[in-house]
DNA sequence: AATGAATGAGCCTTCATTCAT
DNA sequence: GATGAATGAAGGCTCATTCAT
């Protein structure tokens, strides 16, 4: 008899939806758990039937962002094995992803290292995210590529390398396409990574 | 009837004091003025004589702070006119003063781009900090020694790094004294800034 | 299609079961329906169908267990027509029942004179229990054995010494198959109510 | 200048009046603490700035008019040194005050076991009441006018025939001034505790 | 009959800020 | 300057109840 089926998780995803959209442009502690739900088009009550806390929505908008970064990153990207090339295509990924998501960018930036998260929480993500970048980093220095520093401070670098520069294209939004910057900012990463 | 006009200051720095560890440990929204007041051993009443708005008090936290941080890296330092070996002793003696500091440096990690600072003010730190990187930037592409590259991105990247380095030492704060990682660490920022 | 159309009784008797257990161990208002429909393994919805509203669940609880404790008072009892004799098998059963039916007799304790359960009901039980003991109180009267006091005295004394009792019974439950405490339990209340 | 320096304690009385009417009347779970403090003309900031939590309030209210009720027992009590005379005394006065103060004698009926106040604030409450009719007790055992039975039982039934008493006398409003039913109350009493 | 997602009024509590002393 | 009682708006969250399936 009914052809919307589905139709449950649609409110559970407008509330993220509507959470990243407040926490980006007024903060978390100034985002009311009201205001979410209106701006869901939602009661309030079905806010917290779908989330325990306000703070769970945090921790799930936080996961599933950086779950979608990552996943983005992985998928349909060719490794020409050639380690440089194979950063350069990662970073561009990366910086194009943010680019078309300023919503989600603007989020990273903001509570990446936030108090508004768990740290546990945050810990989780990087995890996920890091992975292929660690695989990177491994093979880079076995081909004597990447420079021989430990491996939890380059990865502490390349993170705050990377927001670093979406940082500066958030600023500069008109240099998004500019092929000047987008490789400089490439190359000052990678000068910083080779060995 | 008093003989002791400076006394005053004494309960506003209390109170400084006693908010910068109350926002690093807890946040600034889950910190209340009334334990900033308790922990300062002072009325309510009292903080709100000293500064007009909570948010106040984190304003002048933040500028005292970046203040403080840039007159510690300005004085008692030896320009040796040489680039790279300036820019060295700087990165040291920054990593030297966030290890000193591990109340300030977290501070710095947390709320060095949080919502809970206002842009303008975090902007006019910035300015107030920044002038001797740029400076030494400006001399460094003079001498061709400094990539040329924009100089916002540079900066952006300047910072970016190092947090990330303190992010570092303060997550392994053994390796604090340890030379290979110091060093390594300023390499990965001066390969990346070097032309 | 069922061939077990009984069976829609153990819900609706779950759901009775697992509210004992919770007014009593929660207090009424600290237990949520949604506890009490989880407890017996039924959906909220299912709770609401079968009692109109949460406070209907305690209305028929109550009248249940007070239905209950009359029905096991009368049946099965012998009466001698010695009124002292009667009263204390009466008395010795009511012990003898709420120690078997802890659960129940903390109920009781509990709400017996709780405005969570309105007036009225209370009043319909107090009638639905008290019948024997009127009877008993008359037939002594007559005798000249219970003082000659007025009936309504009578009975609340009767019930605040009852209560007392399995209060004193329920604080000290290894006493339960004294005989000496039995007794003396027996002689307080009866020397009270004896001419 | 001003010459009410001691006004600051009206409110927190103000406060516990209110409390009691209403808990009285509406119940503790249906009195909103907003409500509370509507009726002492307060904000609610200031009730919650005298006590921590709704239970306090209610615990002060308990405990409070418990010990209001033991010392108005043992002010100016003349003890004859017959024990029964002694009790009568105390039984009557006990009475009386139930009379006079019919918001707190239905506050006791209600809350006297009820859920809503935590085990060990009525332990608390007993205690400091029930000294003087302890001792009264073993008075009486030890001249042999009370009978043997143990303590526990004996103060568990003489509360519990109070309470019942009230009660009566609450149902019954007109009765309160009969010396024939004041006095069948009292010998349904002693009549239990004699020897 | 059974389900459980959805609802939204209402509650307890917090907290920045004020102000009379 | 210092105090801390008082304020009241606002917020996170609960929960009895409804209803489409």
């Amino acid at each position: 008899m009914s052809s919307t089926p589905i139709v449950r998780t649609d409110k559970k995803q407008a509330i993220l939806d509507s959470a990243l959209q407040l926490f980006v442009n007024k903060g978390f502690n100034a985002t009311s758990t009201a205001s979410i739900a209106k701006a869901a088009g939602v009661a309030t009550g079905t806010l917290f039937h779908h989330f325990p806390t306000k703070k769970d929505i945090m921790s799930q908008l936080f996961l599933s962002i950086k779950q979608e970064f990552a996943t983005n990153m992985v998928s349909n990207t060719q490794f020409s094995g050639d380690i440089e090339q194979d950063a350069n295509t990662l970073w561009q990924k990366a910086i194009d992803w943010a680019i078309a998501q300023p919503l989600k960018q603007l989020f990273f930036l903001q509570y990446s290292m936030s108090a508004d998260i768990d740290a546990d929480v945050r810990k989780q993500a990087m995890n996920s995210i890091l992975g292929f970048v660690v695989e990177l980093i491994n093979r880079g220095k076995q081909q004597q590529i990447i420079a021989d520093f430990p491996n939890a401070l380059l990865l502490e670098n390349c993170h705050g390398q990377y927001l670093a520069a979406i940082r500066f294209f958030t600023d500069n939004p008109h240099l998004g396409d500019d092929e000047i910057h987008r490789s400089a900012s490439f190359k000052l990463f990678w000068q910083a990574m080779k060995a």
